[in-house]
RNA sequence: CGGGGUGUGGCUCAGCCCGGUAGAGCGCUACGUUCGGGACGUAGAGGUCGGAGGUUCGAAUCCUCUCACCCCGACCA
């Protein structure tokens, strides 16, 4: 079965490509650059969209849903947005069709719309606009809102999750009274993603704040969470703006202070996506297949009974049906596999292919020696075990793993992290791959030539680690503290 | 948008150079034997050869155009 998937180590994105495909989560469809999330893949993003939803409600904010079009002229409102975005808007110029002889429909030329419309990119402009609308004074202050939507960037080259045309995808946009506030905010949100990526990822990430050159258009700042994939490059994560009074000033969005006077509000928007879907396969998966973190698995035990006919089916439901009302009332979600048209041995492979992180196999040797026989996902290890007290022994066993694929994930991490201080080790460092540290003298000249020259970017600088200052390994000009380069998705 | 590649049953591909009316494996259907790591046997079903035009007695095969997808570059959550 292992000649299913490509081996990593022959050709990673082949075997990313082979695994989303082979493990059900998505496929292409016939629109170029967009995908079909199957159900087992939208399955592990439902779970995601849960754990996050309820982080933000736990943070004050509410959900609501603006449109999926914007007219054309707001984009243009904020300079540096339009000039971000605008290569990769998909327009509407019609809003109907008719029949035609020769192509069945056309476009009816009779029906181009006066302004046209943009399909949102993001959804920053619509919802400042409206935000004018709803901010009128300091009692209205601070406006938290999340909406879960689809956008459509239209992507030259594409890669199911990791970059598709249309995606789906969280951005909450908020607004505050004081500047402190809004970036107190800015920073919370990034904790949060942290907080969610690690625990329930259970992908390490470093934070971050992106150069100049990296950051979101139209934000004063952009902070981040990066993470390392186990080809040793990296993946943006999640990203959190702090957009200043950018957006409020370009839409007229003004409140009355405690001290009767007109500010323009501070705003921050923040966002993560189906691309977390390409950062957990690439974390954690392997030859065999899938690994899924027992927090985001759509079913976290599989239970395959090994029976040659109805009747001893029916033997081995009752056998562990009180271990399965057991783990069940822990809040497990178990699946009793009793289709009879598959045969065990071909279980086995796919619930080891789709990931899934605790399979338990009973037969009639188990039934005679009261055991089950559990194997997990992370290791392939497998042991028989008393079916006495199973419950509890796989709920530590799920935590287990959990806890076992972060560590997996820091320690690859740890290990393929370099420290560099001259130019020329940097070079030789970048073809290993991984994160590096080095120094940079702060100039978008210098971070431009790095690119150039090795194809690594600086990924962010970190928030937190060793911030003792420097020289930049290119220039010899000071630097304020180590940021991290390296190649990236 | 440049450079390369591929389109043939559901999937992976052979056939194309050198034209003669489409094949394999997997999957699927039925029946039987099986069932502790993707079982086996027997019998079946299933294809406008990406599309359009052309050359020819005859095109999956040759020519022209076109569409789609994949890989590599320039741009990006």
């Amino acid at each position: 079965m292992a000649d299913l998937l490509t081996k990593r180590s022959e050709d990673y994105a082949k075997w990313y490509n082979d695994l989303v495909l082979k493990a059900d989560l998505a496929e292409h469809s016939d629109v170029r650059g967009c995908m079909v999330i199957k159900p087992h893949g939208y399955a592990i993003w439902e779970k995601m969209q849960r754990a996050l939803d309820e982080m933000f409600k736990a943070t004050g904010h509410v959900n609501a849903y603006f449109p999926l079009f914007i007219p054309k002229s707001y984009l243009a409102k904020e300079a540096s947005h339009v000039e971000g975005f605008a290569k990769e808007c998909a327009v509407v110029t019609h809003y109907r069709l008719k029949s035609d002889p020769v192509h069945g429909v056309i476009v009816d030329p009779e029906a181009k719309l006066e302004e046209e419309l943009i399909v949102r990119p993001t959804s920053e402009t619509i919802i400042w606009n409206t935000y004018r609308g709803w901010i009128k004074s300091y009692r209205d202050l601070p406006l938290l809102i999340n909406q879960w939507a689809n956008v459509v960037r239209w992507e030259m080259r594409t890669r199911l999750f990791l970059r598709t045309a249309e995606f789906l995808w969280q951005e909450g946009h908020t607004a505050h009274a004081t500047k402190e506030e809004a970036i107190v905010e800015t920073e919370r949100m990034l904790e949060v993603y942290r907080v969610f990526a690690e625990e329930w990822l259970a992908m390490p990430v470093i934070k971050g704040i992106k150069t100049a050159s990296e950051r979101f258009a139209g934000a004063e700042e952009t902070y981040c969470i990066e993470a390392m994939m186990q080809d040793g490059k990296a993946l943006q994560a999640g990203t959190s703006h702090f957009l200043g009074q950018n957006f409020a000033k370009a839409f007229d969005v003004l409140f009355t202070t405690r001290e009767n006077k007109q500010e323009h509000v501070w705003a921050t928007s923040w966002g993560v996506s189906t691309r977390l879907m390409g950062a957990l396969i690439m974390t954690h998966s392997d030859d065999h297949g899938l690994v899924l973190p027992p927090k985001l698995a759509p079913v976290q035990v599989a239970i395959v009974p090994i029976a040659k006919n109805a009747e001893q089916m029916e033997g081995i439901r009752s056998y562990i049906t009180p271990a399965m009302e057991a783990l069940r009332a822990k809040g497990i979600t178990v699946k009793f596999d009793d289709d009879d048209q598959k045969k065990p041995g071909w279980k086995f492979a796919e619930y080891e292919f789709k990931g899934y992180p605790v399979r338990i196999a009973i037969g009639p040797r188990d039934m005679e020696n009261g055991t089950v026989e559990v194997a997990r996902r992370d290791t392939l290890e497998k042991q028989v075990m008393q079916l006495t007290d199973i419950a509890d022994k796989v709920e530590h066993l799920l935590q287990a793993i959990q806890d076992n694929l972060y560590q997996k994930a820091l320690a690859l991490r740890e290990n393929s992290t370099q420290v560099v201080d001259t130019y020329d080790e940097f070079k030789e460092a970048i073809e290993r791959g991984g994160f590096i540290l080095a120094h940079w003298d702060g100039t978008a000249v210098t971070e431009e030539l790095v690119k150039e020259e090795t194809k690594a970017t600086i990924r962010c600088i970190p928030l937190e680690g060793d911030g003792s200052p420097g020289v930049c390994m290119v220039t010899g000009k000071p630097s304020a503290r180590r940021v991290i380069f390296a190649r990236a998705y």
